[in-house]
DNA sequence: TTTTGTTGTCATTGC
DNA sequence: ACGCAATGACAACAA
């Protein structure tokens, strides 16, 4: 639809490469090719496959060779065993990361090092807390002076000169505000979701989102534009890995490269697919993977569940000093209202477990059954909504914020319709008593109980009121800390009053199975006793008239069957016993 | 659209 | 009397 629409709107050459671009996107929907210069992009693009082969073979030796230097090294440290180090697994892949940088970035790169304590800074870090907060500022600050370095400058095309004309970013932003070019984001959605890139992280919920991506752009520059082939080989596991939760997710990002973006360069960017794959295919398990470490972490019971709430929308909205202070220096994040990761705070949000108010949750705490609560349910819509107000007005026009209301909800149902259901199957049990217990997050947060919700459930009951007397708590809240404590308990008790059924079912099953068995065993025995039995009947006929037929009168005549018959006692003497008295009393 | 399984919640009961 | 566990019943939701 777009080939045919944009070419007449947009004669000049910048703008035949935003067409390009977006003509780009829609390759991935079967789009036709022949509208554009073909022949001379696929000179360029076989011209590329091959350097990034050769490149890539030689990269590929050189990160093996570090590798098992790595491996070596490790080894003699330890106790003749590979062990890893301190940290979990992200500390591996980033020490790792980290040789594999310093190898041939050795000479180039100047400020490998405060770089590559940024990305230890940001895998140690993010994983724990306040991960919007923390990786973005340090990827800000470190990351573009080495990517600069690392550029080399023999490679025409991967000159990097970082303008931000006002104009095309203009243009970007009313070409993605178009109501068809929405497929592009659900596209770059879908890729995302497919990739696993979609594990909601608080800035992907973030409205403000876009704040990071000035220091992003270079990330995503480096990656899909600026590198050479061999230093994306060089990233390729060890980069991505690193940095796959922030990084990851904006290497693809369409609205990103935007606020860079040259009109040379953007054939550079989007137009050899190759690079894009090689991002991207490797980005694959790693990046998942972290991620859904991260998520897992991030929605573990250690973590103060209080805390995380400071992630959701509705606490960066809530009107806290740190995150209004940051919201206020990036007004680009109207053009990043579109972008995939900010599309669907909602979704994503359940789709981790994640606290945070979405659309869904309010309308679902509204819902909440049972009389009992309603003395703070009906004062928490008003909190939230009072939260939500004071932070749609930290930073834009309040038509700004309603655009990008009206976005998010187009959007919205369009992933509903179950493009991002996939990577979230295995969650859904997980992700639907987190989001239960986000409710009871949000309602604590909204009452402003200064317990977290852990302890209101789990502490003892001296404990428990102990810390109640601590606090002077209104009526309502009160009543919610009550209400949270004995839903907690109940719900606990609800799981193991199930487990206990299952268990019991589970356990009379196995005894029904094995009473059966019995019953089998027992039939089978019966028969073969009563086949016995018969047999032994019939040897003793056999037996008795064997006996009977040998014995003789003084005549020597055989006795009558009918006249006489063989009785025996208990002590083994057997008596031939006359019929007679039958006979007579037959008479009688 | 209907069915089925899961989970959270409420009401009740008994300890 | 109070707290709590256990459990049946119901509703919401997802597959």
């Amino acid at each position: 639809m777009m080939d045919i629409e944009l070419p007449k709107m947009h004669p000049s050459q910048q703008d035949m490469d935003l067409i390009d671009i977006l003509w780009r996107q829609d390759v991935d929907l079967g789009a036709g090719r022949e509208v554009f210069d073909f022949s001379y992009r696929q000179k360029e693009v076989e011209l590329r496959l091959q350097r990034e082969k050769e490149e890539e073979k030689q990269q590929q030796r050189q990160r093996e060779q570090e590798k098992a230097l790595l491996a070596q090294l490790q080894l003699d440290e330890e106790t003749g065993e590979f062990v890893p180090r301190s940290a979990p697994l992200t500390q591996d892949t980033v020490t790792s990361a980290q040789i594999t940088q310093n190898g041939p970035f050795a000479e180039l790169d100047g400020d490998a090092m405060s770089f590559d304590e940024c990305m230890q800074l940001l895998a140690e870090t993010f994983p724990l807390d306040e991960p919007a907060e923390s990786a973005p500022p340090c990827l800000d600050t470190s990351v573009p002076p080495s990517t600069d370095l690392m550029m080399p400058p023999d490679i025409p095309t991967c000159t990097h000169n970082p303008l931000l004309p006002g104009s095309l970013d203009q243009a970007w932003m009313e070409l993605l505000a178009l109501p068809e070019l929405q497929c592009l984001n659900m596209q770059m959605q879908e890729s995302l979701d497919m990739d696993g890139f979609m594990k909601p992280s608080a800035e992907a919920q973030d409205p403000n989102y876009s704040q990071y991506l000035p220091g992003m752009d270079h990330l995503s520059l480096v990656q899909t534009e600026v590198c050479p082939p061999e230093y994306i080989n060089t990233y390729d596991g060890s980069f991505n890995t690193m940095v796959s939760p922030n990084l990851s997710q904006m290497s693809l990002n369409v609205p990103d490269v935007k606020a860079e973006f040259r009109p040379e360069e953007f054939n550079e960017m989007f137009y050899p697919e190759m690079e894009v794959k090689v991002n991207s295919g490797p980005l694959v398990p790693d990046g998942g993977n972290m991620v859904s470490q991260l998520a897992e972490i991030s929605s573990n019971p250690p973590v103060n569940p209080m805390d995380l709430q400071s992630f959701s929308p509705g606490s960066f909205s809530s009107g806290k000093p740190e995150p209004k202070a940051e919201f206020q220096d990036s007004d680009s994040g109207l053009s990043l209202d579109s972008s995939p990761q900010v599309s669907s705070p909602g979704k994503s949000l359940n789709g981790d477990g994640s606290f945070g108010f979405s659309d869904s949750d309010s309308e679902e705490m509204d819902d909440s059954p049972g009389g009992m609560e309603s003395d703070y349910t009906e004062i928490f819509p008003l909190v939230y909504l009072n939260d939500a107000a004071q932070g749609s007005l930290s930073s834009k026009p309040l038509s700004d914020q309603q655009e990008m209301k009206v976005k998010n909800q187009k959007i919205e149902p369009a992933e509903a319709n179950g493009h991002s259901k996939p990577p979230f199957t295995k969650d859904k049990q997980k992700k639907r008593s987190e989001t239960r217990l986000s409710r009871d997050e949000q309602r604590a947060k909204a009452l402003q109980i200064p317990f977290t919700v852990d302890k209101i459930i789990n502490l003892p009951v001296d404990d428990f009121n102990e810390m109640m007397s601590k606090h002077e708590l209104s009526e309502a809240q009160l009543a919610l800390v009550r209400d949270i404590r004995r839903r907690g308990k109940n719900k606990v008790a609800a799981q193991n009053c199930r487990k206990r059924k299952m268990e019991n079912i589970v356990g009379l099953e196995y005894e029904l199975d094995s009473l059966k068995e019995d019953k089998e065993r027992l039939m089978k025995e019966k028969s073969e006793r009563s086949s016995s039995l018969r047999e032994m009947k019939q040897q003793l006929s056999t037996l008795y008239h064997e006996v009977f037929s040998m014995l003789r009168d003084e005549h020597g005549k055989p006795f009558s069957p009918n006249e006489y018959s063989l009785q025996h006692t208990a002590d083994g003497t057997v008596f031939l016993v006359p019929r007679l008295k039958k006979i007579l009393v037959k008479n009688n």
